[in-house]
DNA sequence: ATTGGTATGATGGTCATACCAATTTTTTAA
DNA sequence: TTAAAAAATTGGTATGACCATCATACCAAT
């Protein structure tokens, strides 16, 4: 016969496992609010202290941040200890750009592939939601927009898999690529007729989905990517190319000096 | 031990970063006992929450361990970080396991795929080196050592890939779900024959890859992620049974109160 | 001498209430 | 329409109370 230590029940830990557990299903994302500590009590049917105390104690761990008068809101730098590896990595090389998008191939190529066969219904729904907002943004001309809303459909592809590691890595990097972004302005939304090639691989995407055409899925995904990839090089040539005719320029002057 | 009152605003940062400045200067030893709540506060001239909620912090954080009835001690067992806040996240979830083995489907299937018609002679000979030496390890039954050379050997196949975001995921993951997997322990080690199977399993990946048979790696790689899914989720049976039985126990213990 | 029961004081956990301070929203007045 | 003022909302702190648990001491029965 066997005894194990018997662990007292502790409210605080309860609510402080529910609202991870939130957090990590990806119901409450980063930078949502969070519902006032006095609804929160009557909700949890629990007091105020024990709210403030799991709330306090996810505020010291990182995932939630509190501002006075404002409320609670999810942390927006959940994935750091992913993030910060990848910060420098993307600031050095140069091809680190082209690697992010050979990752993105592995991972949604499989994963909308799986949606494609098993998403609900709605959740099917939702992701053509994403793209209609899109299309919409674009006849709007409110091109800024459209690449927030291009991260939006991704994650919602990803999101329909269910997978909480997938989901959270993904939120990660897209952390950091916006970071890298800012850097390397302009990276998508250049020209209106590379997006509405875009707009309508997307359109490709959403329809093999909505079919269930799993391999057609797959395949529309992984086309609208290597576009991009081919649009970064792209650019990347013709940056180098401007850099190199500065150079000369510079180097020219000199001489004349 | 000397506290003096406190003054400032975020009382109850101030009183945490008194206390553990206590424990790092060493008048608090690990072991020792704290003062009592009530009388913390009246020697800090702040209230009991204020001490309670920098007391709930630093037990949160690792430092100090409460009993009901007992007080607070300094914790014996300082110097594990888990301030993580995606290790907690995803260690809060039953599935994550389970998750991960799936991601790493989508990661390392197309990746080996991948390697095995792109990767130089050199490469492929690390590789087989690594299972190599998981298959020496294992003649000599150190077992200990299986698991980590195992991660050695996938870590191996991604870095033929040459592609840097995909290794620092990889890297950065598997460092974030290293103690969930060690809790979880007996994870891969558990039984010889399962061990056997592994190997074996490694065999056909490192064969497929040098023949250069990329459908075939993945096939052989996948059925590799999905047998290991397969013995975790027999694990998780087994641990839900016991808990059951366990409960039924802690039950009929409750009745005869 | 060991075991079981009881009493007591201290301690952490939770609750309810109140008030303050920062922020947001609404209202009001120019 | 706009800007200032007021009200409502929210997090931060304080106080007092009650309960369950722990540590200890003491007593009684075996």
């Amino acid at each position: 016969m066997s005894f194990t230590p018997v662990v007292a029940p502790n409210i605080t830990a309860a609510i402080i496992a529910q609202i991870r557990e939130l957090i990590a299903s990806d119901v409450l994302q980063p930078g949502d609010q969070l519902p006032g500590e006095r609804d929160l009590a009557v909700r949890l049917d629990v007091s105020r202290t024990s709210v403030r105390s799991a709330l306090q104690a996810l505020v010291t761990e990182g995932l939630l941040v509190s501002r006075h008068g404002s409320g609670f809101r999810v942390s927006t730098a959940i994935g750091r200890s992913l993030a910060d590896p990848l910060l420098n990595l993307l600031g050095s090389s140069e091809d680190a750009i082209s690697d992010y998008l050979r990752f993105r191939m592995l991972i949604e190529g499989e994963s909308v592939a799986e949606v494609a066969v098993s998403a609900s219904g709605e959740e099917k729904r939702e992701i053509r939601r994403f793209h209609e907002m899109m299309c919409e943004a674009f006849d709007r001309g409110e091109f800024s927009k459209i690449s927030e809303l291009d991260i939006d459909f991704h994650m919602a592809l990803l999101e329909a898999t269910g997978n909480l590691v997938t989901i959270q890595v993904a939120r990660s990097l897209q952390d950091v690529l916006s970071h890298a972004i800012e850097q390397s302005h302009l990276f998508f939304l250049s020209d209106e007729k590379e997006l509405k090639v875009i707009l309508s691989q997307h359109e490709d995407i959403v329809k093999a989905i909505e079919e269930g055409a799993a391999k057609k899925a797959k395949k529309a995904l992984l086309k609208h990517l290597e576009y991009q990839e081919m649009l970064w090089k792209k650019k990347q040539d013709l940056d180098r190319r401007d850099k190199l005719s500065a150079k000369r320029k510079s180097w020219s002057l000199e001489v004349k000096r």
